[in-house]
DNA sequence: GCAATATGTGCAAACGTTTGTATTTTTGCA
DNA sequence: TGCAAAAATACAAACGTTTGCACATATTGC
């Protein structure tokens, strides 16, 4: 019942802990004979290496941590999924903390990684985190850091984000083509890079097309369900025949007072998301919006993890998103 | 940049580790005039302690490990964080593993838990696992086990279920007051308890209501949600006006079906899902489906943990479903 | 005023690895 | 057969804690 130690196996086979400990760190000076032999009776003792002691003593572990908001949003799970694909093939395996949006928990999480003594941390902060104070203890710690989605610059860290500029310049043309005349936008908080990129973004593809910007037609709260709800009311008291929403549950708000009043959207308004939640390509009519590719920034996420910690390169990574075109922004041209 | 250790605060203090190690505990011999300085000195450093030596040492982690198929469905994100909001107040933190359903995955994610000698493990096997096989390791390495949602009953373990078969019975007996008469059962593979549960449920709402069990249309693929649309097909060749879903992915797969077919729904036939994913409330017509309380049933996971880690106390749980009535299965009676 | 008891600290070993250095064994070659 | 070089193994210290025990000092009771 009590573990299996190498010096249970060196004594078992009359060697000592230290050949043992070698042969099955595999690369080493220790003869085939008897690694073969060790090796053998090891799985027959059905040991397993202590990764405490293990990393105590190497001075580093193999566990990264990963901070998120929420596991529940379809955009984090799929970073995740894709970090892992990552990272245990080379060795590492991650430990995963919400930040339910909450700076305490935030802290919380940090702290609990740092006595963990993770070799890294791959970090989207809360929405609650308007400055880097908190992460700074991470660089401080001499841990490596990569932020992704949501970032500071302020920080020596590797960076991975989505181009939202360009993707909400796409999401936006794509409205303007289809000839809606007064577009709004709904957007996030103007603290986060996220939310700042995707209104300029909107805002660059008006003024491209020679449109005309309307601050009251800016909607800067957030992007929750009730709040599109809410401010698809006022858009359409401001005139709005459209809208680009920085987020698909802030569109589904609106699509809901939509169909509440009879609004038919593509024909009489257009709605364009971001993210592509699962229920995206689901509602009726389906929504037209923004491709994050998750998982790909969760994999250039871990590769720049592992880049930092092996060859000390710091890298800033920009993953184009892609318009996934459905029905609620296509209308027939006049 | 080195971190600080308890020697460093004992130096800097004149004092020993060992005093350094019971005042930071806190429940010691330690005065309470020594423990401010050596705490106050302790965070002026900057000191984190380290869980590695800490655990070593002590013999056991503060870390339990949850594994699940994904972490992208919203039953399972849910159960996470219905552990976490038990097991971080108690001390605990959660390593979490996706399988991926496959049995590979589980097998490696096992390996590594026992190896980062976690405190316990809390899991929900995956569907390529019919065994209990792995899951013996567990135990047999001595680390507390409670498994959750899909269970094997062979292993001295504490248990967390959904009453599947009262789940399932009730949702059943809805489409039969709401006047269905020939309901046939979209399944999962016979091997899991959660499946034989809610396909018992299914059949003993019939008998009840006197209506006959007919196995040509008990589908028991899997809850896909191509399946559920490929399933749809054959039921209504057999001539059914209704389906109990044993999974919300089957029911949409039903739903799309029906769509493309221009078979009104509720009205020429009635869909009962399973699981309330985020998807169920949005669909047009809105899915009549069961909740499973995934948050109480990670807390009670989390619960059980404790009470086999503390008390020694084996428990087995049974949490009730909730049908939630929407318009999927709401027609008017003839 | 002295033994008996609390109270607060220090000492040193231990947890299970890894790893630099020392030692032994094997090998190759004259 | 002998000897140096190479290969394989052993020794021992270290990683940062925790903790049983010993020790010193302070407190108490009589």
């Amino acid at each position: 019942m009590a573990k299996t130690t190498i010096s249970d196996i060196a004594k078992a086979l009359g060697i000592t802990p230290s050949t043992v400990s070698r042969a099955l760190a595999g690369n080493s000076r220790v003869s085939e004979a008897t690694r073969m032999m060790i090796e053998r009776k090891a799985s027959e003792m059905g040991y397993e290496r202590n990764l405490l002691a293990s990393s105590l003593r190497k001075g580093f572990t193999d566990t990264v941590g990963m901070i998120v908001p929420r596991i529940n949003r379809q955009f984090f799970s799929n970073v995740i999924s894709g970090a892992e694909a990552i990272l245990n093939p080379a060795g590492f395996n991650l430990i995963i903390c919400q930040s339910h949006e909450r700076r305490e928990d935030e802290r919380r999480a940090i702290a609990t990684l740092i006595r963990n003594q993770v070799a890294g941390m791959l970090v989207s902060h809360s929405l609650e985190s308007t400055s880097s104070e908190s992460l700074r203890e991470v660089v401080d710690q001499g841990v490596v850091l990569v932020q992704f989605d949501r970032i500071f610059d302020d920080l020596e860290s590797s960076t991975v984000v989505n181009d939202n500029f360009s993707g909400a310049y796409e999401a936006t043309k794509h409205l303007i083509e289809a000839g809606y005349h007064r577009i709004g936008h709904l957007g996030g908080d103007d603290q986060s890079n996220v939310y700042i990129e995707r209104r300029r973004g909107y805002i660059k593809a008006l003024t491209d097309a020679g449109m005309a910007v309307d601050e009251d037609i800016i909607f800067g709260d957030s992007i929750t369900r009730d709040k599109g709800f809410y401010n698809m009311a006022k858009a359409l008291d401001k005139g709005c025949d459209a809208l680009y929403c920085a987020g698909d549950y802030a569109a589904l708000g609106v699509m809901e007072y939509a169909r509440h009043n009879h609004i038919d959207i593509p024909g009489q308004f257009g709605v364009v998301g971001t993210a592509n939640e699962n229920f995206a390509e689901l509602l009726v009519p389906s929504l037209t919006t923004l491709e994050q590719n998750a998982t790909e920034i969760g994999q250039r996420a871990a590769q720049a993890f592992l880049d930092m910690r092996f060859n000390g390169v710091v890298s800033n990574i920009v993953v184009s998103m892609k318009l996934i075109v459905r029905d609620s922004a296509s209308r027939q041209h006049k």
